[in-house]
DNA sequence: ACCTGAACACCGTTCAAGT
DNA sequence: ACCTGAACACCGTTCAAGT
């Protein structure tokens, strides 16, 4: 039954080398293989006893490291998060925010099946990263928000900053892409031009570049101007949603939330 | 071992009418139980094997109807979004897009776990609603989109409308929430003023109320002021996008934006 | 056309026991 | 403190065979 791994004569070597300083690096080298995996193999497919057998160690020696799978994901998620907050700097809210969004892209792209992962299911998970959250704070305040909006601007900045690139990178339906996208082209062509004119016109400008009607995602595809587009709406959006809450008080210009 | 089902006497009574449709109403039977399924244990926990057992019969049965687990899920995701795009009325742009938002809520509201399988895993794939792009793309033109800027448009649309709910959605770590929010919750309380002042003073707001810093989901603690804030943000933000472009026609602009 | 019965190759997690 | 070895209770999927 338990057959000697293919890759059973690697590891003993790795671990004749005898450091004592296994606890610390072995939690870190768990994340970094985790990380790995899911790169390779996407986190549906990604699983424990996978990662035990790249460490050529048993699958319930993961158990010591970390508490649950679920655990894991949420490190791995944290892991690809470091270092998208942008410093403070001299600079105004909305390049701080544009750099932001631009930076937290760059950082999924890296990892595309980490992105599912951020948006869907662990977001508000144990890493928290206050930088984050402090930042974007500073940054709402400084473009106005008051107590009585500074939640919802929070939410909205986090939803738009996560959102587009969870599905910007999306998994396709895995088995046989390839056929499947030939069946979406053929629905494509054959949108009937007198119950959809709209759609029968434009349609061909979104294939493969749009949502819902695209067969590649964004490691693929790339959606660049796109997402361009929603980092300028939002940031106007935002300016717009801060100033009619302080319209009111504008004559007055009492505004000075200085901390 | 296979139990007559609860459910069995109505199927072979449908069968006696001698309708072929056999085929058909299975089918249905196993999305709905499907869908049930995934509103009792999540997307997550969801097995092929317990909506057999639910149906009593064998997991190699639901095979001959349905071509895989994905398959399976994706019909789920596509009976979750039927009727959430609003007629076409003669309604502004705007007041048609807010209720698509609306309507988008209150569908996924219903079946909250379902909200991550959209916007996570299978945006882009069969059901493809093509009411929903064509009503998308009606509301664009309307609002004056471009063939240059029509593509960017339709993407954050679409962005915009699931991401937000796919956050408020995402279920939280599974096991012993209660203590793990206790954690959160510690921390929450322990930042320090020092480092980060902003951070501490406002955090107290955003407890439970603001993604990352919360320990219980939107089907326990709706974030309604901040998904009407996000609407608002992205409508008023998709005007000035389209606006900036068509700016150089636009001599004689009259933006009243009635409602 | 539709379903059974059984098998295959996996999972996550637990736990005594070793060192 | 860290890991082994084995077990438990599951999975999704395939496939011959039945009716």
């Amino acid at each position: 039954m338990a057959r000697t791994a293919t890759t059973a004569a690697a590891a003993p070597a790795r671990r004749a080398v005898g450091r004592p300083s296994k606890g610390a690096i072995k939690k870190e080298a768990i994340v970094a293989v985790a990380l790995e995996q899911i790169d390779k193999v996407g986190v549906y497919a990604f699983s424990l006893r996978d990662v035990a057998r790249s460490l050529d160690v048993y699958p319930a020696t993961i158990y010591w490291h970390v508490n649950s799978k679920d655990a894991l994901l949420a490190d791995v998620a944290g892991a690809v998060m470091q270092e998208v907050t942008p410093p403070r700097g001299k600079s105004s809210w909305q390049v701080w925010m544009r750099d932001l969004f631009f930076r937290y892209r760059a950082a999924v792209q890296k990892h595309p099946n980490v992105a599912q992962l951020i948006g869907a299911q662990l977001v508000s998970n144990s890493s928290l990263r206050t930088d984050l959250i402090d930042g974007v704070l500073i940054a709402l305040l400084e473009a106005g928000a008051t107590e009585e909006n500074l939640l919802e601007a929070y939410n909205c900045v986090i939803s738009s900053l996560i959102g587009f690139m969870t599905m910007e990178l999306a998994p396709m339906p895995s088995e046989e892409v390839s056929q499947w996208a030939d069946a979406l082209k053929e629905r494509v062509r054959s949108i009937s031009p007198l119950d959809h004119p709209t759609l029968a016109r434009y349609l061909p400008k979104l294939a493969n570049k749009a949502f819902i009607v695209r067969w590649q995602n964004g490691t693929e595809v790339p959606l660049d101007s796109s997402f361009s587009a929603n980092v300028e709406i939002f940031i106007a959006g935002l300016e717009s949603f801060l100033q009619k809450k302080t319209r009111a008080v504008a004559a007055s210009e009492t505004r000075k939330s200085r901390s």
